[in-house]
DNA sequence: GCAAATTAGTTGCTAACGAAACCAAGGTCA
DNA sequence: TGACCTTGGTTTCGTTAGCAACTAATTTGC
């Protein structure tokens, strides 16, 4: 860990907090956001949620693929993997295929209902990105980018770190 | 990002939206991830969620302020600033002094121990910050800063927009 | 001065979440 | 082969979220 030297204010009172700079809080904040514009636009339209979402355009880019490589993909937990293929799979927009290797999973796929719901939707969702993107100054765009790679990299270590500070005590 | 001319596939109806590279999922991945790693550090120990932490922080600050000024503050929805409060207050953190020359709200405060929460919760949270960002390229951070902004800003545009054209109709 | 609208904050209700228990199918190893 | 462990997926259960309805205090408009 870099040392912190050079902020050395007088530990007690100094409120050297501001939660509005707060990276952690700005970040939740901001997915918020940008996660409740975007479903406001295809929830009503669509109705679907976000896991739903995630688990059609999962598909829709990879063709078939069993539930755990859904979440794997997608960072849901199986069961919001679960539910949402539950829910897919009773709007017919999506089928499962039992794999006769192994009983135990099945693989899923669109149906052509579903293929047309991802051809409609995935376009929107471009442009919705597209429409985020243009409000940064296009030369902070590869650093967001790198940026958020990297944080995503080193809480995941760091919510390793606590779990396994945890499991030896 | 990464060209991806190799993958020329039927362009009309594949428009390539690859989850793994869309700044919304991206966001809140990293997001969440964040809010957990941070959670994990403080919730055992400190027995409070991330609502009960905002508002800890937000009154460390700012010392004494209405409900309605910590929401406003803390981008939390007033039943979340209700609840958050009422927690807080049954443990003794905070206090609340009414206001004679408005009865509907009150002024609420950190008692002395939940002053002491907060001088020991604050550096652990700013230490978490530092680490975050340490992973983060130097020459990228203020660019991942500005570009946070501008996607708060962008997104609350959004927002806006859609709740206006859906009231118009 | 008072009825109607507004505002601060709380509460009731339902949906969504995730941890853990669970079930059925596979794998391991003696 | 057969006990035991692991794995994909579902279900159960307790918690948390936010919308909407509500209460109580304040402001507005006539």
């Amino acid at each position: 860990m870099i040392d912190d030297t050079a902020e050395r204010v007088t530990a007690a009172s100094e409120p050297a907090l501001r939660l509005e700079d707060f990276l952690p809080y700005r970040l939740n904040v901001c997915s918020n956001l940008v996660s409740s514009a975007l479903s406001r636009i295809y929830a009503e339209r669509y109705r679907i949620g976000v896991p739903e979402w995630r688990v059609l355009v999962t598909l829709g880019q990879f063709g078939m693929m069993t539930a755990k490589a859904i979440g794997a993909h997608s960072c849901m937990h199986k069961t919001k993997v679960s539910r949402a293929v539950a829910q897919l799979e009773k709007r017919k927009l999506i089928t499962r295929k039992a794999n006769r290797d192994d009983m135990r999973e099945s693989f899923l796929s669109l149906t052509p209902a579903g293929r047309e719901m991802y051809d409609e939707l995935a376009p929107i969702a471009t442009r919705f990105a597209n429409r985020l993107l243009d409000s940064v100054d296009a030369a902070d765009r590869p650093a967001l980018d790198r940026a958020i790679g990297r944080l995503i990299e080193r809480s995941g270590e760091i919510v390793a770190d606590v779990a396994n500070s945890r499991r030896g005590r």
